[in-house]
DNA sequence: CGTGCATGTTACTTGCGGTAACACCAGTCT
DNA sequence: AGACTGGTGTTACCGCAAGTAACATGCACG
């Protein structure tokens, strides 16, 4: 029978997949996102064409890649979104879920952020935006969802669910770029200041000097 | 004298600079953040090394036209947030202006908006995050600024001040992005949903099935 | 045993960032 | 006038990384 072999193939295939990834991993943790296939290669022991046969290219590889770790964060989320808690104390476990991971390994965070690559000279029209990382649409999404199914937002409030959850997400994500190269305070803080923005601190501040009306 | 001799040809330069620069700019708007410096040096009529002479290398003409497109949006930016209204009117100009840009021109957006290139083969160190575009870092900057002047924050309003400016920016930066590539609603209404998100309507939306409290 | 077929290699092409070396053309100093 | 200086421009090259033939090898199946 051939479907025990292709199996066994396709077993031993897997396997070599997973070392190469892991292989790519240990390297792009050292020498960040523009590490070079040969390194790569050269890390797994192997040489390029393997990598070319195994992934495509090298946005085939590096997206196998993001995707492991961007399923092992989103596990992580989704612990601290669906947590049985107060809505608050969801959002600040959430937010302190996250900072703590890019904290714990910016490698993985810087990584995971970069938009395409570059976009590789293949160049495919250069049509719209799409600066965005996988990543944080995916958690955009994600968010919206939890929102939407959990909160009662009224009509309209399936399109609202999804600004906020790309918003929301870009906050956090931004926040924490600017506190992981500035550490201007603790990740409390920082999870505190947030969730205060969310439940409207800017909105009910007081003005300073003038007037707001003119 | 060799000061007027000096001014003369600084001025030379400087014009000469601005050619090579709008010439860039239109092949970068054509080609993506990707187009090569030869690309650019025969749009400009001439070659390469010229390029290097006046600029240093890839990322100092980039950071050149970068900073040209910058300041403009900045400058836009400060209007709508100084105007002399309501705060919510405030915060709603703003975000319409900078969904307005992104709209006209997604090309320059996108230009903005890479990080920092890849990293050359220079290589420095990949120390910590910094990801973030030098545009968002200044946008961040400058409505930290002016939050901590207009509003009243209490003790460590300044710290507060600059986490919202970051956040909010980052919100809007990463809600845009994700509406210029979906085109889910008007913009109008995502401004609108925006605002709302960052009046507390999170916080005082009604909870859908179950309690909060488990 | 030969026939597939996956795995591995070396050696190459292409294209880009960046540079060295040389050529031209103004004014300036003696 | 003729050497000196400094900016503008060129061609031709280096190094390096992505990606691709084309060839070699081990192993199952008929």
């Amino acid at each position: 029978m051939d479907t025990t072999q292709r199996t066994d193939q396709q077993r031993s295939a897997d396997r070599r997949r997973r070392e190469l990834l892991e292989a790519a991993d240990r390297v792009v943790l050292r020498d960040g996102p523009q590490a070079s296939m040969n390194a790569i290669a050269a890390e797994a022991g192997i040489t390029k064409p393997i990598l070319y046969r195994h992934f495509g290219d090298k946005g085939g590889l590096y997206a196998a890649l993001a995707k492991r770790h961007t399923d092992a964060l989103l596990d992580s989320l989704r612990a601290a979104l669906d947590a049985p808690a107060e809505r608050r104390e969801r959002v600040e476990a959430t937010l302190d879920t996250y900072l703590a991971a890019i904290e714990a390994r910016p490698q993985v965070y810087r990584f995971l952020m970069h938009p395409a690559e570059g976009g590789q000279p293949g160049d495919q029209g250069f049509d719209v935006g799409k600066h965005s990382a996988p990543l944080l649409r995916r958690m955009g999404e994600e968010l919206a969802q939890v929102i939407e199914e959990r909160l009662d937002l009224g009509p309209g409030g399936q399109q609202l669910a999804r600004v906020w959850g790309h918003g929301i997400v870009g906050m956090m994500h931004a926040a924490g770029d600017w506190w992981l190269g500035e550490r201007p305070c603790s990740r409390a803080e920082l999870v505190r200041s947030l969730a205060d923005l969310l439940w409207g601190r800017l909105a009910a501040a007081g003005d300073r000097v003038g007037g707001p009306g003119f």
